[in-house]
DNA sequence: CGATGTAGCACC
DNA sequence: AAACGGTGCTACATCG
């Protein structure tokens, strides 16, 4: 028999690099009675008590291991570091995880244990949960109790604002975040030792990692018979991967973060006493998110404006941002509800900047000696550890929490990049494929016009941009007479209008439903552009019908390792969606290729000390290297791993492009390498 | 008071 | 019937 281990942990919550830490182990080996270490929790301060030689014994058991399973790998491995557990690096090679072997399986379908133990291993472990969840819902509220906390203290069970437990937020299921407690109530009150408090906890805890093993074997199985297992042994590659970018985390400037919030604070109390004002008296706040009745009131009945869309679920008028600048474009600049409508959106925008900081700022964690080999704490370089996950979507994107990396703003007026960046003695650099998402349909279905914009960006009339290639299809005058400036001259109006336009239709707007019509601001837009791009109209009717056939698409094949399934959700009535088959083709095509590109990213920079993947942003990865002596010394690096990521191209047959960029102050600011580093 | 849903905004 | 793909976070409204 292979020394084989199903592992599991339970945590006092998600925020590792926090308060957070794990409290229960255990070792299934399929064969005997499985190996647990369960620990107390200090309910008044959340720490976890580990007494000395469990974490060797733990050390030893996963030497002992040749293969190891989790459900999530990357998150019990942080916690049993985060306890104080070594972790060996070659312990990553034998990690082998039920959530990257379920999506792969079965990408449209929830891949929590739960469900999977049910589908594939008929194995019902819910009734356990359920019991740990209403066992620990009666502790939180007995632990709450005037009497109790006379008695016994004020415990520290989970809640938001706690600052320790940056991911607890209200709407979280909180309780999850205290299992411990009721063993530790049933410790406290001196239970009879037959109570369920004792051992309910444990008793989930060992079907879960009961179930683990045997999910994971059988999952192995599968993947084998159906021709996947080597996508699989790609995507093991990302535990690592991820689990490094996690613990290096991304740096952020607080002084320079402080001074922006500032200025939006202030700015947003402005525009809202203008609005205020301007309102007539009938308004004597504006909300902070959404919009009130009040509100509709004055822009609807006072300043008549004209809905331009409903919301699906209640049928008021929507006061978005795509409404505020169509009304934006059309209002006089000095009118009172056009200065009205610009201070709103200025306003929400700004508040929403604030707000992300702040959750920068309640996430964020000084830099310790340690973490960065350096002799100094600077106070002001302040380090987020996001999380990645690479199975939170229904396509191959990652999705990021915890706080999200991956919708830091870079508009102008509200660049928060402007905060990120490398800490002292290091240096940023991005590299993002080009038009990644253009490229893969044009080239597989060979629209000839696009294909020779992107062999050729250096040839006018459009320099390798497709919107000013479809600008000039849709405004021909205006083209013939400003040629490329018209991104200048149009920036806020019909150019911009194009880009809304051309994303529409690249994720998949319908003609029939005039969406991208209505986005370019031109009638007809989308039947005019579609005359010309007739492959690429083909090809989706053909990924269509193929996704009604079976239920999925394929990414591009790789030709080492084949093609990835994606399941196509279907809607009410059970059909596939127009809208969606190419859509998931194209974006798991591309995010196969980020795949392939951060193992061999990875391959490459682990052999470079300090050198760091912070960033994944869907088509774009942020290095953090020590900074050269020369400035844009690292150059020679950069363009390796620019080849690297470019060489995911020959696995699918499509020429990739990926542009770098240097950060050596903010990742807001692009600086040039100087020649004398080329 | 907590849970749930909605609107709105940020990213690609 | 609907027709723009994939996400996460905050504030607010509503309901039990």
């Amino acid at each position: 028999m292979i020394p084989a281990g199903g592992w599991d942990t339970e945590t006092t919550g998600v925020d590792l690099f926090h308060d957070c830490r794990p409290f229960m182990v255990s070792r299934n080996t399929g064969a005997d009675d499985p190996l647990l270490w369960e620990w107390d929790v200090d309910p008044l301060t959340r720490a976890v008590e580990i007494p000395d030689g469990d974490l060797a014994e733990i050390e030893e058991n996963l030497e002992e291991c040749s293969e190891t399973v989790f459900q999530n790998a990357k998150f019990d491995i942080r916690a049993l570091v985060s306890a104080g557990l070594e972790w060996k690096q070659d312990w990553f090679g034998r990690v082998h995880d039920t959530l990257l072997m379920g999506h792969l399986l079965a990408s449209g379908e929830p891949h929590d244990l739960t469900t999977m133990a049910l589908r594939y291993l008929r194995i019902d472990i819910k009734p356990y949960e359920d019991a740990l969840q209403q066992a620990v819902t009666e502790c939180r509220r007995l632990v709450r109790n005037k009497e109790f906390i006379e008695k016994y203290g004020e415990w520290r069970i989970a809640k938001k604002n706690d600052p320790g437990l940056p991911s607890a937020r209200g709407d979280e299921k909180l309780w999850k975040w205290d299992m411990w407690l009721p063993r530790a109530v049933a410790k406290a009150t001196k239970l009879s030792p037959a109570h369920t408090y004792w051992t309910v906890c444990r008793d989930y805890h060992l079907v879960d990692s009961g179930v683990t093993l045997p999910l994971g074997q059988l999952q192995i199985e599968i993947l084998q018979d159906r021709g996947l297992f080597a996508l699989y042994q790609l995507r093991r590659r990302l535990i690592e991967i991820i689990y490094k970018m996690e613990k290096r985390g991304v740096t952020y400037n607080r002084k320079r973060l402080k001074e922006l919030r500032a200025e939006y604070v202030e700015q947003a109390a402005h525009s809202e006493k203008v609005c205020l004002a301007l309102s007539g008296g009938k308004l004597a706040s504006l909300p902070k998110s959404g919009t009130s009745k009040a509100m509709r009131e004055v822009l609807f009945s006072d300043f008549k404006l004209v809905p331009l869309k409903y919301s699906d679920k209640t049928g008021e008028p929507s006061v978005d941002k795509t409404t505020l600048e169509a009304w934006m474009a059309e209002l006089p600049e000095q009118s009172k509800p056009g200065v009205f409508v610009k201070n709103l959106r200025g306003k929400r925008q700004r508040d929403t900047a604030v707000s992300y900081m702040d959750g920068y700022e309640r996430a964020g964690l000084e830099i310790l000696q340690a973490t960065l080999g350096d002799a100094v704490r600077w106070s002001d370089i302040i380090v987020l550890h996001p999380s990645l996950n690479p199975t939170g979507t229904a396509t191959l994107r990652f999705s990021s929490s915890n706080p999200n990396e991956q919708n830091i703003s870079k508009q102008e007026g509200f660049n928060l990049r402007y905060c990120f960046g490398p800490a002292p003695g290091r240096e940023w650099w991005s590299l993002d494929y080009e038009n990644l998402e253009l490229r893969i349909p044009a080239y597989e279905a060979g629209e000839a016009a696009m294909i020779e914009l992107f062999e050729h960006p250096d040839r006018g009339p459009y320099y390798g941009s497709y919107h000013l290639l479809v600008f000039d299809i849709l405004h021909p005058e205006k083209f013939a007479k400003y040629g490329a400036d018209c991104k200048k001259v149009f920036k806020s109006t019909w150019y911009q209008w194009t880009k809304n336009g051309n994303f529409a239709v690249q994720y998949g707007a319908q003609e029939e439903s005039g969406t991208a019509d209505t986005a370019y601001h031109v009638k007809g837009a989308q039947h005019r552009i579609k005359e010309r791009f007739t492959a690429i109209s083909e090809l989706s009717k053909q990924t269509i019908a193929f996704a009604a056939r079976n239920g999925y698409v394929n990414t591009m094949i790789d030709r080492e390792m084949g093609a990835y399934p994606l399941q196509v959700k279907r809607d009410a009535w059970g059909k596939i969606k127009p809208t969606v088959p190419l859509s998931y083709h194209v974006q798991g095509t591309a995010m196969w290729c980020m795949c392939r590109a951060m193992v061999r990213a990875q391959e490459y920079i682990a052999s470079l000390p300090n050198h760091f993947t912070v960033m994944q942003v869907h088509d774009e990865l942020v290095f953090d290297f020590p900074r050269s002596k020369l400035p844009g010394g690292n150059l020679p690096k950069i363009l390796k791993l620019k080849s690297l990521m470019e060489e995911s191209g020959n696995d699918i047959g499509i020429p990739l492009k990926v542009d770098y960029a240097y950060h050596p102050n903010n990742w807001a600011k692009t600086e040039d390498v100087p020649a004398v580093a080329v």
